[in-house]
DNA sequence: AAGTTATCCAACCGCCAAAAA
DNA sequence: GTTTTTGGCGGTTGGATAACT
């Protein structure tokens, strides 16, 4: 790790700092943030400003007031994903991973634990609150999947510039890069949702889709995204995905 | 009004994989 | 091939504030 500096600033960020990181960024760039931190001269070590940046500064964050809807859809990617923070904040364009994780633990992990315990869910918050009243890994979890780079370059590279898809990434099961466009298949849950609800990354999805229809389509993927469009099988597909998902992971038994 | 407890959430920490040297 | 650096992630902490007594 980056050797910390003698004198670093530590707990809330001023505005100040807030404004010379904001500027900094917006010159030269995000990355290299132990430089960032460096030569913007702000006295604090470069993962607090990455963290201060993408949580807070970057432009299009959403702060709280998170809606039915988007509640809604961060139980089902809990359901389906786990503490896989960062995954479900992809999910949720504007939402961070830490404000998910923060309002999973303060709000709908005590909603759901009122819940009645018909759910597996229900069942494993219970057994799995911590003396903080956080929420513990249901299970030893596994190394991170290559597949969140891959998402990140799939998405950006969607609104226009070229595409990724043909990076080195074919080691990757193809349910698992499905697991990362499952906006489709989470919005038609509920018909009286519609799709206007699902924000620019589902935009980003269609362009993908429309794209990979030009050439073959004839991959797991495509047969995935057809499914969930044309049929409404939320739970079921849910469920096969999630043991498709342990089974990968080697949790089948969770 | 004052003290105590509970809650929220921004920020920190440690771990790890990937990239760079 | 090895070491170092960087970036990313989820878990945890602790200060601020609200709610309660």
């Amino acid at each position: 790790m980056g050797r910390i500096p003698k004198e670093i600033n530590k707990g809330a960020w001023s505005r100040e700092e807030d404004d010379i990181l904001s500027k900094y960024v917006a010159i030269h760039g995000e990355g290299k943030w132990q430089k960032v931190a460096q030569n913007a001269g702000l006295k604090r070590c470069g993962k607090s400003c990455r963290q201060r940046w993408l949580n807070y500064l970057k432009p299009g964050i959403k702060r709280g007031d998170i809606s039915a809807d988007e509640e809604d859809m961060i139980v089902r990617l809990h359901r389906l994903l786990g503490n896989r923070w960062s995954l479900i904040a992809k999910r949720l364009p504007g939402r961070t991973d830490n404000e998910i994780k923060n309002y999973w633990n303060t709000n709908l992990s005590k909603k759901l634990q009122k819940q009645p315990t018909s759910s597996s869910l229900s069942v494993s918050l219970q057994n799995n609150h911590n003396k903080y009243g956080h929420v513990a890994p249901e299970a030893p979890r596994p190394r991170r999947l290559k597949i969140v780079h891959h998402h990140n370059k799939f998405l950006e590279n969607s609104n226009g510039s070229e595409c990724d898809q043909e990076s080195d990434e074919t080691s990757i099961p193809d349910f698992l890069i499905d697991n990362d466009h499952q906006d489709n298949l989470l919005a038609c849950d509920d018909e009286s949702k519609t799709n206007s609800e699902i924000p620019q990354i589902e935009e980003d999805h269609k362009k993908v889709v429309s794209t990979n229809s030009t050439h073959n389509s004839s991959s797991p993927s495509d047969h995935f995204h057809l499914l969930s469009e044309k049929f409404d099988p939320l739970d079921t597909l849910l469920d096969v995905e999630l043991k498709k998902m342990a089974s990968f992971l080697g949790l089948e038994n969770d």
